[in-house]
DNA sequence: ATTATTACTAGAACAAAATTCTAGAATAAT
DNA sequence: ATTATTCTAGAATTTTGTTCTAGTAATAAT
């Protein structure tokens, strides 16, 4: 898997070949395609795993939060904390490359539905209060993770060349301005 | 190109094959290897002509307006109608999975760079007379267009039923309070 | 301890799909 | 009118993902 991300990070799911994954990883057919079913099976292994890590480490840095503003940006910041420090992993899973299979689309449907409950969760409070804006739920990450998620893409492709982390302030304090109630 | 910008926004560059788009667009493979070199070449064509499209759409919507306020409104709301709009070409345009020739690279920086200089220009007056905050260059177009790429993949993809065109006001106004000077 | 079963490895064989190649038709240039 | 060039066609080839069969290690059952 760790020689798989390496090349798919670089070069995508198409361009990578399965005999070079083997050479590298020292592996053979069999093996691979016991273990993993095909090239796209070990593509959707890292997906999930990575989608995982990353919603985990987001709800570790939001739910400690007492206030709408610390945790919005604290979102934020290990958005860009998060990006900076795996490269790879982001560059993947923002790809969007991956045709998931059936079982794997509705595993990650189930912790998408998961991981939303539990920001919302936190964010009510905060809407209820009037300290943030009563928007359509859809735009929140949006809104909050979309300008993180932008500048992380021109940064993982060479288009920018400052990281997300050095300009993590900047964005924290940006999206909390755009929803937060005046 | 029409063909296979269907069968490319449907299933991905690397799930459609050459097969397909010959019977469909009733073509030969010398024809279509005569063109465009390759299956990426084909990709390679509808990015490139894609983005032209859509730059020039920002711009003629962007260098008329006279305030700061109503230029980043008219990029957010452009966007988010051009992709409502024209779902398969946004769809494939955000997909990214393009692998692109050294030369269609080359092509696409300097286009890039060219859009960049005429947003730049336009905006310079504004972040001067204080409107708009002094921020790294690159950061404005993560800002302001962030959440509305967000948006319109989440759209795109069927994960939200909201079209950008519909929360295009929210968006627009969330976005100009991230950038405005306060 | 021995056997049976399962998990795993190995790489040759296979199949599918992209691309090249050769030949011929259409069009343009001299 | 003749030559050169561009374009179309589809058979042949190559590349590449995947399957298959056989064999080995590990684990469980008797």
């Amino acid at each position: 898997m760790e020689v798989s991300l390496a090349h798919f990070s670089d070069v995508g799911i198409e361009q990578t070949n399965v005999g070079d994954i083997l050479q590298d990883a020292d592996c053979s057919v069999g093996s691979l395609y016991h273990h993993f079913g095909s090239k796209e099976g070990i593509a959707e292994a890292l997906f999930v795993e990575g989608v995982d890590h990353f919603n985990t480490g987001v709800l570790s840095a939001l739910l400690p939060c007492g206030t709408a503003s610390s945790g919005i940006k604290a979102m934020v910041t290990f958005c860009c904390e998060w990006v900076t420090d795996q490269p790879q992993l982001a560059a993947f899973l923002l790809s969007r490359e991956i045709k998931l299979s059936e079982s794997a689309r509705l595993e990650l449907r189930e912790k998408d539905r998961a991981f939303g409950q539990s920001t919302y969760d936190w964010f009510a409070p905060h809407v209820q209060s009037g300290q943030v804006q009563a928007l359509p739920t859809a735009l929140y990450m949006p809104l909050i993770c979309g300008p993180t998620l932008e500048c992380s893409r021109m940064w993982l492709s060479g288009r920018s060349t400052r990281s997300p982390r050095a300009v993590a302030a900047i964005l924290a304090e940006a999206s909390w301005q755009s929803v937060k109630k005046f």
